[in-house]
DNA sequence: AAAGGCTCCGACAACGTTTTCGTGTTGAAA
DNA sequence: TTTCAACACGAAAACGTTGTCGGAGCCTTT
């Protein structure tokens, strides 16, 4: 087993100094024009590249991500990712994925671990328990060390960093908007609790369209699943008593859910019910009906972390000093994407 | 902007040598309790972490695996990094992911980029132009400077590494079988171009259960898609012109689409088409009917390519002799999941 | 009183880079 | 012949660790 060739190994081979080695790999004009093209042709034929940790460590930059997201078995994290991924390899940024399974404590761990020098700065959107708790010590502890944050989506406005969410309240304000102008009166909310920071805004645009078009707001039309277990029965209980004609669903799931349950019970969708989701992944394009659903561009909204992440790493670099923490928060434009379940 | 704090630091703050801090804070009984009890506290209170940049550097060993594949936007792919972050972090490892975006190139590329150093060791699932090319180059070059390489789902017999993959053409065969046995005597496969390692091993399972069972084997009931843009159309000509009762879809989006046309052309499933597909996904779940799949257990599969890297890793470790280099393919059991398209 | 043995600590090398600063050798100018 | 710039290269420091080795100071032993 042959070890990496390193700048040592090369000056030995040719009897020159590791300087002289480093300078003619770099193309210095310190060097000779003989001596560094004996030296390139050498490093090229067996394959030098140089050792990134060594490099990390005398640079202090890791040209690494530390991204944390709740999982990732999950479409719209998947596709946030991606988006991840195109930009950082745009700029020959690596990453490093910790999932939190929504668990504060392994949020805080896998943040500490990535913490001690091996990343430049975190993506991260938080988990569920953390936005229970509240919880943010962890985050302003990274952050005070100078190690820049991006949050996206699941947000919280107790930390000053960059952001890159949606405009869930608009976001679902236009979705509910869309039910009333196709001519519902009764439009019920599927939701999770209100912790959640993107449940609660869709919530508040999901009353406040109904306010606006003068509709009365029923308490009871709001279903608000913790688990995926009671997820079945809850929704059974509010289309088969409820009487509704709309319905706006903050994720896929539970879209596919109440469509198949209402399939069931014999209601006709989208003639009797109408139905919008959130989060545009494959479920929706591949039910039957295809759920119409608000876009949330989770490409994009990666890219957008990434960038902005990346920015604030090389700003970091060249100005030391820290004059204007001006953090902006992006707004990725949603869309609603129209297909079978609603008419 | 407060730095990480580092030993020299402490030292310098503390009044004691770099090597003092660090011995005391390893506990070592070389340190009197005195200065031990006052280094860790200072220490604690200031919360100090070893750079971890600066031990790798030290041990040769970055704790990091590298992960290629081909896209992420994809429940099985995204379940297998579930399995992979599973088993690395039980063990203290991280993982950087790059998607080759199923070209050969930017597989290349990012194998290039990670084999300086960052990582101890691949975990890869290969491109579908790599498969192709049948070039595999990129992984011999890596495994020759001694860096473990471990193989899952898209693997080739033309390297000699640890892998591990589902047995797809008993599987294939299995389900074919299953087919059979609920009487279908017309079965149709929906599958990939053969290059793709999965879907000639599934394709031979397809044919030999046919052949066992003394059914006609229809060089044209053999669909095979190259990319999404014919899938429609493709599909669209198998199950109206061919009077199938049964198809065998190597993936969720294939069955999906056969349900969704056998639909529009008034083909029932599972009355007058039975369905089976491969990946078990969301889609599989919430499509109407739900579909039968063949379940792949992705998350173990990335759970055993991580334990047979580390493994790797860390016995390439202890024993720096390269006596024996047996190397093992592991084969992930899969299962039938039966859901409403098969009657 | 000299020798030896502890205890406790610091100097230093090493991991692989890059870069600053010297320094020896030329050749040309004075 | 002396002086000095230009050239080509090497030594060394630094990034933050860990671990080996040696040494200072003190106590015990003969």
């Amino acid at each position: 087993m042959r070890r990496k060739l390193t700048l040592k190994q090369i000056a030995k081979e040719l009897d020159v100094s590791i300087s002289t080695v480093s300078k003619s790999l770099r193309g210095s004009s310190e060097i000779s024009e003989e001596t560094r093209l004996k030296v390139q042709a050498f490093a090229k034929l067996y394959n030098y590249k140089p050792n990134n940790i060594a490099l990390s460590l005398k640079n202090r930059k890791t040209k690494t991500i530390g991204v944390i997201i709740p999982e990732i078995v999950h479409h719209f994290f998947a596709t946030v990712i991606s988006g991840i991924e195109d930009m950082a390899n745009q700029h020959g940024y690596t990453f490093i994925i910790c999932m939190s399974n929504e668990s504060f404590d392994k949020e805080v761990i896998n943040m500490e671990m990535l913490a001690n020098g091996s990343i430049d700065g975190f993506i991260i959107s938080l988990s569920k328990e953390t936005q229970y708790k509240a919880d943010f010590h962890h985050i302003t502890e990274v952050m005070s060390q100078g190690m820049p944050v991006v949050m996206f989506d699941r947000v919280t406005n107790e930390i000053f960093c960059d952001k890159v969410i949606i405009d869930d309240k608009l976001a679902a304000y236009d979705a509910v908007q869309h039910l009333i102008k196709l001519g519902k009166k009764k439009i019920a909310l599927v939701t999770t609790q209100d912790y959640v920071s993107v449940g609660k805004l869709r919530t508040d645009g999901y009353i406040k369209a109904l306010l606006d078009n003068n509709l009365p707001f029923d308490e009871n039309l709001i279903v608000k699943i913790d688990d995926l277990e009671n997820c079945e029965i809850k929704i059974g209980e509010l289309i088969a008593s409820k009487a509704i004609d709309g319905v706006l669903a903050v994720n896929e799931i539970f879209a596919a859910t109440i469509i198949k349950k209402a399939n069931k019970l014999g209601i006709n969708v989208p003639k009797d019910l109408s139905v919008i989701a959130f989060t545009d992944g494959l479920i929706s394009q591949y039910s039957t009906p295809t759920i119409t659903t608000v876009s949330q561009n989770g490409f994009k909204m990666g890219q957008k972390a990434a960038k902005m992440l990346i920015d604030q790493v090389e700003k970091d670099y060249s100005e030391d000093s820290e004059i204007e923490e001006n953090y902006s928060t992006e707004i990725i434009e949603t869309f609603l994407i129209e297909r079978e379940s609603t008419f």
